[in-house]
DNA sequence: TTATTTGCAAACTGTTTGCAAATAC
DNA sequence: GTATTTGCAAACAGTTTGCAAATAA
């Protein structure tokens, strides 16, 4: 599959959010733009919130914190968790993984070819267990943290 | 290898966080103890917290939060992030990976036989990366939320 | 016209920290 | 004896929420 354009990621945000029954303010239709333009990083709400200031200086907190979570509950984002407590919003809809450096703590996308593993039922007690996906997360040291 | 038993589990904590300088107060040795007979969980500080509290009901907050990182400075605790923003901690020294469920977001420890996979250099943009290991993440349902 | 959204501020959760008194070694 | 640890309370970071005014549809 080719990969979306800026443009299109920010038509099917628009056209998802609407029919999802959200109001285009001019707020939202900013963040929307800007999490467009993002591709292959994992920002906080915060960084959206900074980046959103940028072009509306005067919008408030509670209401990027209140979109973004519009757009978690709609499927348009996904959540990580990241260990120094805040969210981090995940942008990209191919299928893809995960490296995060153990020095600075940032996350990298990262595409496997051929992923295989088997499950040793033994000694993991998942019966009744409904597995639906699996993904990698790879940890090490990016070049500047190395 | 053997799984240790617990009574070892309880030495080891003890021996290294000795040697890592840590004095054994009660409140010290209390939080060990429970550590050591946790098994297959990832607890966070608040339930390592309660489960001391069922021993030394005054214990302070700080106390137990404090102590809960100096064991993972030593490395005798491993930290993984929880999407509400709570740290959950990893008291299993063997290699293993996790299941979480989407439903009520419980880990379990996943032992897992000849895993392989392929990183495309291509696609991802990790020239000059150091990858030290890789884990893998199951996502599903447990049987309580089926 | 009306249900949604905004800005603002206060509240909330998990965690860290400063400090004087207590204590392990 | 002295460096570490404790209890306590206040501070802190990220996030959520209640509410009246503004606004998209």
């Amino acid at each position: 599959m080719p990969i979306p354009s800026q443009a299109e990621r920010y038509r099917v945000l628009r056209d998802r959010s609407a029919s999802a029954g959200l109001r285009m303010t001019p707020q939202r239709e900013v963040l929307l733009r800007i999490v467009s333009e993002i591709d292959g990083q994992h920002p906080t709400a915060d960084d959206l919130l900074r980046r959103v200031r940028r072009v509306l200086p005067s919008i408030s907190q509670g209401t990027v914190y209140r979109n973004v979570q519009d757009l978690v509950r709609t499927g348009l984002l996904g959540t990580r968790a990241r260990s120094d407590g805040a969210a981090q919003y995940e942008l990209n809809p191919q299928e893809h993984h995960h490296f995060t450096c153990a020095g600075c703590g940032k996350v990298w996308d990262v595409y496997l070819q051929d992923l295989r593993y088997h499950v040793d039922r033994r000694r993991s007690r998942l019966a009744g267990f409904q597995i639906e996906r699996g993904g990698v997360e790879l940890l090490g040291r990016c070049p500047k943290c190395h």
